[in-house]
RNA sequence: GGGAGAGUUCCCGAGCGGCCAAAGGGGGCAGACUGUAAAUCUGUUGUCACUGACUUCGGUGGUUCGAAUCCACCCUCUCCCA
């Protein structure tokens, strides 16, 4: 069997790793139990999340063990890792909730069946430490002079860093070291901003237990600018289908930039490498198929193949003009709200597809308009119930957003 | 605890007591060009009943005919000292 390491490595996704050589050994040789850490710091994953949870199938279908862990106790600190602002407290509730979300969204790509896979809770260590004997057992480990040295806390020193938001490196090691006792942990995963709490781990366990474990980080998901990708202007792409719809999902993907398809591929898709690579000669609006492929196999693995081929159908209707229309995003709209006649600013605002009459008023001196295909052309026009083909309505705004307004 | 400084619109950042809905940049949105890509160019970017009105410059009061701008107190953040 092919080894997890080269696999991983092939496809681009390690970034660091604390011993190539003995992780690539071990993970050849025998079950490995490794886990990832996720913090609630939102009611749903997003796409970096993604991107981790594709490492942990990767590593589970070649035989490992995933340990997700939710940070029901570290999100009480906040990670100050690759920020440059202080992290808001989060009340108990908020937390809690947010750690049950994230184990819905969790289960749908990572299978916990048969403990093939366990999730835990760092809430049930970290919550009841007593404070003394925390400092002079794991405390003492720890140098501040080389965690102030860490890149992760540079930026922070300048910018201002909470003795709260200092700790969050010992409770992460200390998630390290229970792990490793309890499930004989071996391998911590992040993303590669995690680089100096895991080390933080490693040295940990090396201290307290005289263990050897490892640590590896993966790339983090940026464009071909270097950007983080994954967010929009209305906020990160979320794997909630409530926060982000499988169609807008889709979307994402189907219009990352050229650039980064291939590596998109690699990264978030279980596609072979072979078929990438013949992917990867294509140029031009070629590209196009492409964009497709990966936008659907993502939104497969997130949101289920059902959603997956609803999505791209109504890609398909939307930009081609065939295909089926039934799964355009909608409103609804009562006979009462039309009355005897509604001016289109005032429909479009109450249906949500414009966020203000003014840039609504815009959108239509500038030509972005249409209803039913017909460019409007002022702002004075009047939709009518008769306006209704088949109690709906179909509006565009620019060329890709589109709205189905049907009549309740 | 002592001292210095800062808080402006989605973000960064300019802002003289009236000419400020507030320069400039970024981002967003739309148009042209295209391949649902990128780059480029153009327009636009507080709300509404849009030649007008209303709400905004950390908060609360005050001075004034008039306050983002001046004063007082408060909150938050940064920096220097302890």
């Amino acid at each position: 069997m092919e080894n997890v390491f080269d696999v991983l490595k092939e496809r681009g996704l390690l970034a660091q790793t604390t011993h190539e050589e003995e992780i690539r050994e071990l993970l050849g040789k025998e079950k490995v139990t490794f886990y990832i850490g996720f913090d609630p710091t939102a009611d749903s994953l997003h796409v970096g999340h993604f991107l981790q949870m594709v490492v942990m199938r990767h590593m589970q279908m070649h035989g490992h063990r995933p340990i997700a862990l939710v940070g029901g106790g570290t999100g009480h600190i906040g990670d100050p890792s690759g920020r440059t602002d202080m992290r808001q407290m989060m009340t108990k509730e908020t937390i809690d909730y947010n750690c049950e979300r994230f184990k819905e969204q969790l289960s749908k790509v990572i299978d916990f069946s048969d403990g093939k896979a366990i999730m835990v809770n760092n809430a049930d260590w970290l919550l009841d430490l007593n404070y003394v004997e925390f400092i002079r057992d794991i405390g003492s480990c720890f140098s501040v002079n080389q965690m102030l040295s860490a890149e992760c806390f540079k930026q922070r020193l300048e910018k201002g860093l909470s003795f709260l938001e200092f700790n969050y490196m010992l409770m992460q090691s200390y998630d390290f070291l229970m792990l490793s006792r309890k499930y004989d942990c071996k391998i911590e995963l992040g993303g590669d901003d995690q680089w100096s709490n895991i080390l933080g781990g490693l040295d940990l366990c090396r201290r307290k237990d005289q263990k050897q474990v490892y640590g590896m980080t993966f790339t983090l998901l940026t464009n071909s600018e270097g950007k983080k990708m994954g967010k929009t202007a209305n906020g990160a792409v979320w794997l909630a289908p409530e926060k982000t719809s499988p169609y807008e999902f889709y979307q994402y993907w189907r219009n990352v930039d050229d650039n980064d398809v291939c590596k998109c591929l690699k990264l978030l898709t279980f596609i072979p490498m072979d078929e990438i690579r013949e992917y990867e000669k294509l140029e031009g609006s070629q590209l196009n198929r492409v964009k497709d492929i990966l936008a659907y196999e993502v939104t497969k693995l997130v949101h289920g193949e059902e959603e997956a081929q609803k999505a791209r159908e109504t890609a398909k209707a939307i930009f081609s003009g065939q295909g089926d229309m039934a799964n355009m995003p909608s409103a609804q709209v009562t006979p009462e709200q039309i009355g005897d006649g509604i001016a289109v600013l005032d429909l479009l605002s109450l249906v949500g597809f414009i966020p203000s009459k003014g840039e609504g008023r815009r959108l239509i001196q500038q030509g972005g308009l249409s209803i039913e295909g017909e460019k409007v052309t002022g702002i004075d026009l009047v939709i009518t119930k008769d306006s209704f083909k088949e109690g709906k309505i179909v509006a565009k705004k620019g060329k890709k957003s589109f709205l189905k307004i049907e009549l309740a």
